[in-house]
RNA sequence: GCCGGUGUGGCGAAAUGGCAGACGCACAGGACUUAAAAUCCUGGGACCAUCAAAAGUCGUGUGGGUUCGAGUCCCACCACCGGCACCA
């Protein structure tokens, strides 16, 4: 187990980061110790397969199939020499390791995982993770003191160690030698932490001729390198290996006897892990010689399973989650020991609550703290609770379901609650009413027919939960899904990962270097208007990019732009002496009357040039909330106050719209000046909030001249002014009329002229 | 090493294959002010040239390609950021 001192508790794999952890960035060591885990991995497939079916970055995505980490490959069983013949009595008796390693509990074969298994033929020495299960049993008497120092070498080092020492290769002989099933050939067993007990079956088959790790220990330690794939490079000749043969080269015949020592000769120098044809790969029963990789993959997997020898494998990185924690704060596991075994408690039982408890902090022995709680602990029929907790991510894995219905006391989400929100595109509800234990509710709501997109409408969130939350929460609802549960095998179809906001020396934040933003200063100084107009201002939602507290500044004057479009000055500078001799006692509501609306402010009927500036904005603001484009969305806004300000006479109508468009980017400042326009008798909906969003008028947009670059061959020459409704021909004529362009190619020959209506002219000559 | 992403003014950025740099920051000049802050107005990619201006040339990481036309599409490369990494 992942096992962090500091935190008092195990980890996942997935929270422990260069041998730190996740949280807090504390040492974690290795200890042996007997948790829960969830078993993911029966879901590697389904996770993965079911990513092409979900709307997420690729990265993200990536990110998550790189951690299931599928190779396909082959399982090979390698007879250990001398086994069967009395010289290796010991053999392990625990079946629960035996199953770890897919090792028989009294092992003749070690079983090894190989994506190469075209290069059996090329396998010249095995090597074990210090952790197999089978190193005891086979290491010789001479080497068992060298063996032995190694293992306790190897397990005093931390992960981290592990891999920052990853450079030098080191491992010893086990004094042992297996037999490689495809040519006889004894070979020696060595131990080395190169190879990890967590993957695959701990053990590997060595070829040092197409793996660069194997070809680095085979030269420190003096083992035979054996090529076994043949690249035409071998031969000086510019073509790239191939998987499958090229045409018209006879690769059977491509390593002459004279070529055969050469081969030999460039593998021991270099190390080459492409695909290539087989060669020196045959025994009297097959041979892969000639074959390209692939088909040597398929002929040799074969062989080996007629022989009994091996099978077709698909491996995955990812491991069975540990879900339990040393921790106070977290749900007890609904689970008793009685006489050593254990039972999950009846439903009846459920939920159970965890006990209070005055010392809740971790033990230094890693014994849950829930162990103090004697009296919660033992029941009356001599058994005794589960003290470990589930992780915070258990909570994380299904909110967004329990949020749907959170005051069901009979299920965790009720079905048809559960089927009208997170049901698909599609799904036609017929519901009587809410459900009847909803007392708070006397008037039952009738569901409408869903025809929202499935799952959580739209899912926000950062990188940093690819692989934990992002991934649980998948496993989970899928075993939700299973269990027919909840309509959907995904609960997040739609996922947009914002960009990290980096400190503004372009540095992620950090305290060490010192640009740490704390967002309650920028409350205080700016308020929260602004604050969030300007994260949503800086660039689009995916990037990444720079704080800038003077981006902070250039939309708070954008607010106060928008306020002073609304408000009269005089009236304020009236508010604010009278503020600072006002007492508390009095009226703040009297106080802010105080401010009035600005005079210019009109209930008359808007120019078409105005409406035409607001229902471009309309229509820009519209679109971009829909695209998440909130940067532009607040540029259109920007560009609206910039003329309308200059407005000699702003009509009340106009601007009630432009406060509807605001309210989503600035809620608290449109909705006070929302309250501001009330005099007008408007009969606005009393709360901005819920006024409808406004639609725009696609007729008040048209413009009756617009203006087209005339260019020659493709160079900007002039602008010239035209009717919208130009035509083709009248678009040529006056291009070729224009004085600017003609110079660019007179006494050249027109060869054409493109001409795109309402978009440009482009004279083509030569 | 593998995978993903991003390269556009001094900075954040914008641009259905069709006028590159909208909008904002910073900067410079001006107005208002006793002064400052705040506010308002004006300016600006680079080069060349000039008293000044017009005109011109170049310009979206680099090199090619497609196209009447490329920041945008295709190929190769470089740089930076993020993730994974002795995964057999």
């Amino acid at each position: 187990m992942n096992w962090c001192p500091e935190l008092g508790t195990v980890l996942a794999n997935e929270e422990v980061i260069d041998g730190k952890s996740e949280v807090g960035g504390f040492p974690v060591i290795r200890k042996p110790m007997r948790q829960w885990m969830l078993r993911i991995t029966a879901y590697a497939e389904k996770l993965l397969a079911d990513l092409d079916t979900i709307d997420w970055s690729d990265s993200l995505k990536e990110m998550q199939r790189n951690w299931i980490g599928r190779s396909e490959g082959a399982e090979v069983k390698f007879q250990i020499a001398g086994s069967g013949t009395g010289i290796l009595p010991v053999c392990s008796k625990d079946k629960a390791d035996a199953e770890t390693h897919r090792q028989d509990a009294c092992a003749t074969t070690i079983r090894v995982f190989t994506t190469r298994p075209d290069t059996l033929f090329g396998a010249t020495y095995m090597v074990l993770s210090p952790e197999h299960k089978l190193v005891p049993q086979i290491t010789t008497a001479e080497q068992k003191k060298a063996v032995e120092d190694y293992k306790a070498h190897a397990a005093g080092k931390s992960d981290l160690e592990r891999t920052e020492l990853a450079k030098e290769k080191t491992g010893v002989f086990t004094g042992a030698y297996a037999i490689n099933p495809v040519n006889g050939e004894k070979i020696p067993i060595w131990i080395a932490d190169y190879v990890l007990a967590s993957y695959g079956t701990g053990a590997i088959m060595a070829v040092p001729a197409h793996d660069e790790r194997d070809w680095e220990f085979a030269k420190k330690f003096g083992l035979k390198i054996q090529p076994v794939v043949g690249s035409l490079q071998m031969r000086g000749q510019d073509i790239t290996p191939s998987p499958t043969v090229p045409n018209g080269v006879n690769l059977t015949t491509f390593v002459t006897i004279a070529e055969k020592q050469a081969a030999v000769h460039y593998f021991t120098d270099v190390c080459v892990a492409a695909d290539g044809v087989g060669i020196f790969s045959s025994n009297p029963e097959v041979s892969l010689d000639g074959l390209g990789t692939n088909e040597a993959k398929n002929k040799i997997t074969a062989w080996l399973e007629e022989k009994n020898l091996g099978k077709q494998t698909i491996n995955y990185k990812l491991r069975d989650w540990l879900f339990s924690r040393q921790r106070y704060w977290g749900e007890p596991f609904p689970i008793i020991w009685k006489n050593g075994q254990h039972e999950a408690l009846p439903e009846s039982a459920l939920p159970l609550l965890p006990p209070t408890l005055e010392d809740y902090k971790p033990t230094s022995s890693g014994e849950p703290p829930l162990a103090r709680a004697k009296d919660w602990l033992n029941l009356p029929d001599g058994s005794i609770r589960e003290t470990n907790t589930m992780p915070q991510w258990a909570g994380s894995c299904w909110y967004y379901l329990r949020y749907l219905d959170a005051k069901n006391s009979t299920a965790f989400v009720g079905k048809d609650v559960e089927s009208y929100w997170m049901g698909g595109e599609g799904y036609r509800l017929k519901v009587e009413g809410f459900r009847k234990d909803v007392a708070a509710n006397p008037e039952p709501l009738t569901l409408e027919p869903s025809t929202s997109t499935p799952g959580v409408d739209l899912y926000v969130g950062g990188t940093e939960h690819a692989v934990l939350h992002l991934l649980y929460a998948r496993f989970w609802h899928k075993v939700l899904f299973d269990l027919g549960l909840v309509s959907t095998a995904e609960p997040f179809f739609k996922l947009v990962n914002q960009g990290l906001i980096l400190g503004s020396d372009g540095q992620k934040m950090s305290k060490s270097r010192g640009n740490v933003v704390n967002p309650d200063d920028v409350l205080v100084e700016y308020g929260a208007d602004a604050f969030r107009l300007y994260e949503m201002f800086m660039g689009p939602l995916q990037d990444t990019k720079p704080w800038n507290t003077q981006g902070v500044e250039g939309v708070y004057r954008f607010l106060g732009r928008v306020w002073r479009l609304f408000v009269d000055e005089p009236s304020e500078t009236e508010f604010e002496q009278a503020e600072t001799v006002t007492t508390k006692a009095q009226s703040h509501q009297g106080l802010l009357d105080l401010i009035k609306l600005n005079s210019s402010i009109k209930d008359v009927a808007a120019t078409p040039a105005q409406l035409k500036t607001l229902h471009a904005c309309i229509k820009k603001v519209t679109e971009d909330l829909d695209g998440m484009r909130f940067n532009t969305a607040i540029s259109a806004m920007m560009v609206f106050v910039n003329d309308a300000i200059s407005w000699e006479a702003k009509p009340v109508s106009v601007l009630k719209t432009f406060l509807q468009l605001l309210a989503p980017f600035s809620p608290h400042l449109a909705e006070e000046l929302w309250a501001k326009l009330a005099t007008f008798n408007l009969q606005p909906a009393t709360n901005l909030a819920y006024a409808p969003w406004p639609k725009f008028d696609a007729a008040l947009l048209v413009e009756n001249e617009i203006e087209i670059p005339v260019q020659v061959n493709g160079k900007l020459r002039d602008v010239i002014k035209v009717s919208v409704t130009a035509t083709v021909a009248e678009l040529e004529a006056l291009a070729l009329a224009n004085e600017k362009a003609k110079p660019y190619y007179e006494g050249k020959t027109i060869k054409k002229i493109i001409v795109v209506p309402k978009k440009l002219v482009n004279i083509v000559a030569t």
